[in-house]
RNA sequence: GUCCCCAUCGUCUAGAGGCCCAGGACAUCACCCUUUCACGGUGAAGACACGGGUUCGAAUCCCGUUGGGGACGCCA
């Protein structure tokens, strides 16, 4: 066993402590728990819980591992982060992946937000094994043992287990309203004083039988703290898988365990559920790790086996202050539009681009692996908590980038063909209908420079599909308010090479035939045959051989920048060439 | 205010005391190739935050400083 490998949860446990503080008055912490409860006559132990959800028979080594979203509007891209973490990790393992959805802030539910999780990780691959897959007709769907995975939907679940912890004197009903809570953090402030309900702030903790039943009976609300075991002097240590050893001051906040509207806390959800789901690993973002003394404490008041924790750190953006100076922070889903993982979608990133992407940002080391396998699924990259480092990661579109023009690069036309058009129907059904109107020239254009040793990579998106193709379109060729030509030659010099060429072209020239023609049509007109030559004696010719092609080019293309002509023109067919080429003589091959 | 985490090129990072006057990728720049743009090729520039230790030797270990991030809710 290697010193990172030690767990330190076995020193921490507190064996004895029910002994010590339940029996003075082990009575009257049952009567406050039935006092509670009482009306909730069908109310399952912990027990039953524990029968109902079995240990997993799962192979040795096995992760189980969870995406946990809060269902409040749109998918992060941080969320696909996690989920693609947790899939693999378990995947890996032979493990299980599902999805729980921590819907207990009544306030911030949004009715689409089910959907549009499932949307987002149904399009990148990453739907969970297990958990909530789906939403129809108001209806959750899940799959799954050990459901049900809504939180909203485990209140009984929460009940019975906070029951349990306040008859064993390990938590209690806190009466006190939100202004007394708001002045006791007043006076904390005020006093310099840590803020939060501990040590003598916790004025409910100790609370009589008596005392209850009359706030009961004024029907005050009430909330479920934990009576926190831990003292803010000794310290707690343990092992993250990212992060490493940490040891702060153990947690000595009664926190809220049960919400006043009988909603649990996401810290005692959390315990809960990742128990009895049988959770191995959790692995979520490092915004959380300032909790986990009070999630082992949690988990050391039920006696059970914490699951291992990683803390992975955020996705972050670089923000530039007012005063010039720039400073990271999360993406936030507010602001940000590239915090969306619809951005991606709709700017037409291939979903395998964001996936390696994320990836690379996991373990960067990945980049080697996929020179060495171009070839292989990206699942089967394997990634482990090494390879983590410890802090956030900037989101850079530039390496997102050249990773989409590498894939598009790599497919064929007719795969490119196929994901263009199911792009293009999601967010430019123009272009989609020309794609298909045009199938033929449309895959014919898309082929040209694939496939060979040297690939293009003038698409980084589906989105620049558009400028790309336009050109093979009529009905978007002619609506082009001018052709783009050069100030080389001018257009006189134009008019001439246009009209010779459209007199000599002939159809059946092949590629390298058509530019010995023009190479010579170049010289004739008292062009350089290169812009080398061009460059030595720029007095001595109008132009280079290039200028020539361009001019051609872009009485044909109406755009500078064009795949290999000769291939454009195979594509477009001769009747269209030669029109265009009048049509540019027509107007003058006028700018 | 208290507590925690983090710190290598602009960015993602490799680096587990000598293989490192620090390697790769993206971005940038230059040149080459070339019918334009891409592609491809070659090359350049570019970092161990700072200060102390420990050691024969430190990017690597320790302490401090600075900087950044996070937590301290009946939000997750």
């Amino acid at each position: 066993m290697t010193r990172k490998d030690k767990i330190f949860y076995g020193v921490m446990m507190i064996k004895d402590y029910s002994a010590k503080s339940a029996q003075p008055q082990p009575k009257i912490t049952e009567q406050i728990a039935a006092l509670l409860f009482n009306g909730q006559a069908g109310l399952l132990s912990p027990d039953h819980y524990e029968k109902m959800y079995p240990p997993r028979t799962l192979p040795k080594g096995a992760m189980v591992t969870r995406f946990a979203p809060s269902p409040t509007g749109l998918m992060h891209i941080g969320g696909v982060y996690m989920s693609l973490i947790n899939k693999r990790l378990a995947e890996q393992s032979g493990g299980v992946f599902f999805l729980r959805l921590e819907d207990t802030d009544a306030e911030r539910y949004n009715d689409d937000a089910v959907n549009t999780i499932v949307h987002a990780l149904t399009k990148v691959g990453l739907l969970p094994h297990e958990g909530v897959v789906g939403q129809h007709l108001g209806q959750m769907q899940q799959k799954g043992n050990y459901g049900t995975y809504v939180q909203s939907q485990r209140k009984e679940i929460y009940h019975s287990f906070a029951r349990h912890l306040i008859e064993r004197g390990l938590a209690y009903p806190c009466f006190m309203s939100m202004e007394e809570l708001d002045d006791i953090r007043a006076k904390q402030t005020l006093t310099k004083q840590r803020p939060g309900c501990y040590g003598k702030w916790a004025k409910w903790r100790d609370a009589s039988v008596e005392q209850v039943q009359q706030a009961l009976a004024k029907n005050l609300k009430y909330v479920i703290r934990l009576k926190a075991l831990g003292s803010y002097e000794r310290r707690l240590t343990w092992h993250d898988e990212i992060k490493g050893d940490i040891s702060v001051p153990e947690n000595d906040v009664d926190v809220v365990l049960i919400k006043s509207d009988g909603l649990p806390t996401y810290h005692f959800a959390h315990a809960v559920d990742d128990h009895l789901m049988r959770t191995t690993h959790v692995v979520r973002g490092d915004e959380w790790l300032a909790s986990v003394p009070l999630h082992l404490q949690l988990f050391q008041a039920f006696g059970w086996q914490p699951p291992k924790y990683a803390h992975v750190g955020p996705i972050e953006k670089l923000d530039t202050q007012a005063d010039g100076h720039h400073s990271r922070r999360k993406l936030s889903k507010r602001s940000d539009p590239e915090a969306n993982v619809q951005y991606y979608f709709q700017k037409g990133f291939p979903v395998e681009a964001i996936l390696e992407y994320l990836t690379h940002l996991i373990a960067s080391s990945f980049e080697d692996w996929r020179r060495q396998n171009p070839e292989k699924p990206l699942a089967e990259f394997a990634i482990n908590f090494k390879q983590f480092s410890p802090h956030g990661a900037l989101s850079d579109f530039d390496k997102l980038t050249s990773i989409s023009k590498d894939i598009i690069a790599n497919l064929d036309a007719e795969t490119l063909y196929r994901r263009a058009l199911e792009w293009a129907l999601e967010w430019d059904q123009p272009l989609a209908a020309l794609m298909k109107n045009h199938v033929p020239i449309t895959k014919n254009a898309l082929n040209i420079e694939r496939g060979g040793e040297r690939r293009s990579k003038r698409l980084a998106t589906w989105q620049d599909l558009r400028s790309q193709l336009f050109f093979i379109y009529d009905e978007l060729f002619q609506q082009l308010p001018s052709l783009p030509f050069t100030d080389r030659p001018e257009s006189d010099g134009r008019q001439a090479i246009l009209s010779k060429f459209l007199k000599d072209y002939q159809p059946t020239w092949q590629k390298q035939e058509m530019l010995d023609y023009a190479k010579e049509m170049a010289i004739g007109f008292g062009f350089a045959p290169n812009s080398k030559t061009f460059d030595k004696n720029p007095g001595q010719y109008k132009g280079h051989f290039g200028d020539v092609m361009m001019v051609i080019r872009v009485a044909i293309c109406g755009a500078r920048e064009t795949p290999d002509l000769w291939e454009v023109m195979q594509v477009l067919g001769v009747e269209r060439v030669r029109q265009r080429l009048k049509n540019a003589l027509h107007h003058g091959a006028a700018r």
